[in-house]
DNA sequence: AATATCGAATGGTTTAACCATTAGCATAGT
DNA sequence: ACTATGCTAATGGTTAAACCATTCGATATT
């Protein structure tokens, strides 16, 4: 009948009330609190504790605190870091693989491509054209650190034309969580780049006549080679 | 060039220590830490700094505290809690609006539905069979808040059917937050969930046979109907 | 005017003490 | 013998006061 009656914290109280000034509105990003030391008075509380709360919030992303003179803690714009990082420690600890993460991609990837596709704009179209040069000049020059940095840029930026933020930052999620394994089991060589640009060329195409259907089965396809690749790569150096 | 180097802070390293111990095996779930007037003479430093380390290692779902004698921090297996928690904080932080949610759900959850129906076994249909059995009692009884209890628990189920745990774990982080609106903005009544119930045998029948296309398209058309549904509500109330 | 120096504000850390909760044990009562 | 009560010690939670480290701006010096 009774709940527990839940054992108080006082630092989670003091979290607790500044995290719902910043989602009530009431403190706005770039806001800097007071000092710890009048904050620890205004809580009714003890530095330690206090700062213990800072510990937290700053942990989820909802402060930043700087040094020295008019340091402290600033209320910062909520963004998608604290998502990536929690996301990475699950991965690492091993409750997620690299096939559970390429699967979920190739679904996910084919929808968001989809759906950017279906909005883009012109201006859109003349960025990706524009990374479709850079990516080419890489490719020319045998550069294949930069050419991944810029098919990351290529992938961040059809995320963002969706103009859906959960889109956008699942696709950031999975891509940086990706490219660790990339980076370690799936050396670029000249074959391979090509391969990848001819695909990038064609989703262009593909979106310029705003072709979602077509644009999300060329990705799919794409994503679904390279993660094979990958596979193959990984059960082949297992063995 | 050279990236500033970053201001040691006590508390991180030894926030890095544990968490490191941890990834790498040294540390499994359930093992005990020892007190904390021992461990901030391991680490040489004060009650206070390593109280802070603990905080967050705490809030990342790394550890777990528990008072009283023969208590402490005790290592947990990481889930997808922080997650979640993250990423609502995000969502309810106004970054994402329910349109993008359930522009995003239906991609996803249709995706989601096809590898389900596609992996599902005689005993996941057995489970969803019993799922559907208690709303159809629940429906009847026009017992609507069991009923959406009953609903909530078909999706997460369908989750784990298909073995992947970032479908999982992403299904959940939806359902946890588009939860709030639903509750608030589409009552049930009987006509509603009898369409629901409906939808739900279309699903099971086309899941008998391993018909990945049929059960993905009966879901993504449901969860259309009813976020259209839900936005019509939510603009004729604004309005 | 440019530069060097210093001081104050502010976060980071330490120490030592006390409070609150809990598990286990000892004791008393039946 | 068994149960219930209460005590004790271990452990996390909190407080307080002091000092260190970093930073910015004011002031002095050249």
């Amino acid at each position: 009948m009774f709940k527990r009656a839940k054992q108080s914290r006082v630092f989670q109280d003091v979290v607790d009330q500044i995290q719902d000034a910043v989602l009530n509105g009431k403190l706005v990003p770039g806001t800097k609190l007071p000092p710890e030391r009048e904050l620890k008075d205004i809580f009714n509380t003890s530095r330690g504790t206090l700062r213990e709360a800072l510990r937290v919030l700053e942990q989820k992303g909802l402060i930043e605190i700087k040094l020295g003179v008019s340091g402290g803690a600033i209320v910062k714009r909520i963004d998608a870091e604290p998502v990536v990082e929690s996301l990475a420690l699950l991965i690492r600890s091993g409750g997620v693989s690299l096939e559970h993460l390429a699967e979920f991609r190739i679904k996910i990837e084919g929808s968001l491509v989809e759906l950017a596709a279906a909005r883009a704009t012109k201006k859109d179209i003349k960025e990706l054209e524009a990374l479709f040069n850079q990516a080419k000049v890489y490719y020319e020059k045998n550069d294949w650190e930069n050419f991944l940095k810029t098919d990351e840029k290529v992938h961040t930026f059809i995320g963002t034309m969706t103009r859906n933020p959960v889109f956008q930052f699942v696709q950031k999620t999975i891509h940086d969580n990706i490219h660790r394994y990339y980076a370690e089991y799936l050396p670029m060589n000249k074959e391979r780049t090509l391969e990848n640009l001819t695909d990038f060329e064609k989703i262009i195409d593909a979106m310029k006549v705003n072709d979602a259907k077509t644009a999300s089965a060329i990705i799919m396809d794409h994503v679904k080679r390279f993660s094979d690749k990958m596979q193959e790569k990984i059960n082949g150096n297992s063995k």
